[in-house]
DNA sequence: TTAGGTGCAAAACCTTTGCCATCCC
DNA sequence: GGGATGGCAAAGGTTTTGCACCTAA
């Protein structure tokens, strides 16, 4: 794979951050560094990192993807009032698709946990009244 | 919630059958019944439907969404190559949620849990080098 | 009677793609 | 030089929505 600028800073927003941000989010950390790329640049660059196993790719509601910079085997949690994803500490079960290969025939690869809730900030909004800052976010 | 024979329909189309259909699975098979429904229709009453606990939404790769009849907790396969999700006969860890719940604050609700792999038929269609016929279906 | 549902079509939304210029190796 | 990459804009696919007309309760 060929280094450009562009797919540099890309690579860089993502890692940079633990929230894991969608496209859009993206594009706006990276037009800090370099206001002239464009949106286009942002997907596809993502998309060929994703395939070069740089970045995961989360699928999320609504059809809009999340990119997790940490390409480790681990869980998320996902607010649903907010859209948020955090990841949790919880030890990944690394024999579970073995297992379950061995009993179902499936050829597995891999598993995804994905727990669903709300998160604090949107639980003490809650409490308050205050609206959501982060709708869907 | 009213009833009528378009929601009625669309409910009786994704309980009978284990397949996880996509929105426009579920429109072609409901204009067999129904042959004037719209596709707005459908949408409407698939979110109509998730929202009051009748159906499961699974959210997918490029905004597609399939829907499940069962709204029982259990897991799910998704084929890589052809995209098919399979039910998953493992058994759900009850106690999971509440756990990770006291260890990290999170207010969990529930989790899902997706497992990724090649089905057997798709298997099957590598060593005989046979085309895929369900791509992304 | 009337709140809720339908059909239709347009819009919104996220993402991909074609084309040509530019850059990296 | 030549293939990979970027910018731009148009197209793509899925889902939502506005509006006028119906329909179930």
């Amino acid at each position: 794979m060929r280094h450009s600028r562009q797919r540099e800073a890309i690579l860089a927003a993502v890692r940079g951050t633990t929230c894991h941000p969608t496209a859009d989010a993206v594009y706006a950390e990276v037009r800090t560094k370099i206001p002239g790329i464009s949106l286009g640049t942002v997907y596809r660059n993502l998309r060929v990192l994703v395939e070069a196993g740089e970045l995961l790719a989360i699928e999320g509601a609504g059809g809009l993807s999340r990119y997790d910079g940490c390409t480790e085997s681990h869980y998320h949690f996902r607010c649903d009032v907010c859209g948020r994803v955090i990841d949790v500490d919880e030890p990944v079960d690394d024999g579970l698709d073995g297992r379950v290969s061995a009993r179902t025939g499936l050829a597995i690869r891999c598993h995804s946990l994905e727990f669903r809730g709300v998160c604090s900030g949107c639980q003490a909004q809650r409490l308050d009244g205050t609206a959501n800052e982060h709708p869907r976010a």
